[in-house]
DNA sequence: TCAGATAGGGATAAGTTTTTCCCCTATTGC
DNA sequence: GCAATAGGGGAAAAACTTATCCCTATCTGA
């Protein structure tokens, strides 16, 4: 398994926050359980995009932050079943927030997204290294 | 520079605001110019871990997807500005929510974080490999 | 007998982000 | 002439994440 070398900042909030939500699938995760999606299959089939492995490395990952729990059923083919705990269910709300946010933006987002994608550096007409092309009045440092 | 050589989904709502978010240091410098501190430098000391080089290029990013202005004063030493549009203020109470909820639950966070970090796989009490250990009941697909 | 469903992990490769180091601008002060 | 200041970018390396491939196991159904 990967280990860290460098250690996260735990300061605030915003950090601590960053870390248990911090990797591509797990906003998503943690929403498509909370509809009811349970077991990986489904998930997995829900998020046809991201591998199977990460999303099995994603879901490990909330379960140790105690946002998940993992129930597993003695049965033969093997049934898991994941589910919030009530820390996670705090969460989903925020979640949400996130999503109508973007929502509601959609069309700018997408078109400053996709922009933006598409420029990396290709345009030259804009001449951002006149700084010291006009005045010299001192900067109020 | 850098070229992206995966296309993102921008499907839903959570997509893009996973684009525009997506950064290690984006929500605070979007939280840090709300509070006032508007220039390069000044961000820089209120963001001491991350490196300038990766500031500056979150910004423009930011800026590309016109949550935040930047404004050239052509004086010297030069003087830049960053300030947040309107529509980038519309997203302040989003994280202001995130981070109140990590202030929150900080003590548990904290807890099951650094808990996650130390243990990376180094026990090997739980046996979880018991799928076909017990009984033998359909799996209620 | 072999594919498929179910769940998962190790090893390695590919992709992406962040850091580090060094360079540039132009002026002021020593 | 040299350092400091303020803002910024290129190149390469390091760090980190995600994808790919292949393996485990048992039972069902064709």
């Amino acid at each position: 398994m990967y280990e860290r070398k460098v250690i996260p900042n735990l300061n605030c909030g915003l950090d601590l926050i960053g870390e248990v939500l911090y990797g591509k699938w797990k906003i998503r995760l943690l929403w498509f359980i909370d509809q009811g999606h349970k077991r990986p299959s489904e998930l997995q089939r829900k998020i046809p995009d991201a591998s199977r492995r990460v999303l099995n490395m994603q879901l490990n990952e909330l379960e140790r932050h105690e946002l998940v729990t993992r129930k597993i059923y003695p049965v033969v083919p093997p049934k898991v079943e994941y589910s919030l705990t009530e820390f996670g269910k705090t969460i989903i709300p925020l979640i949400a927030a996130l999503g109508q946010w973007g929502d509601e933006h959609q069309d700018r987002l997408r078109d400053a997204i996709l922009k933006q994608i598409k420029t990396s550096e290709l345009d030259d007409t804009n001449q951002d290294s006149a700084f010291y092309a006009v005045g010299n009045a001192p900067p109020s440092t």
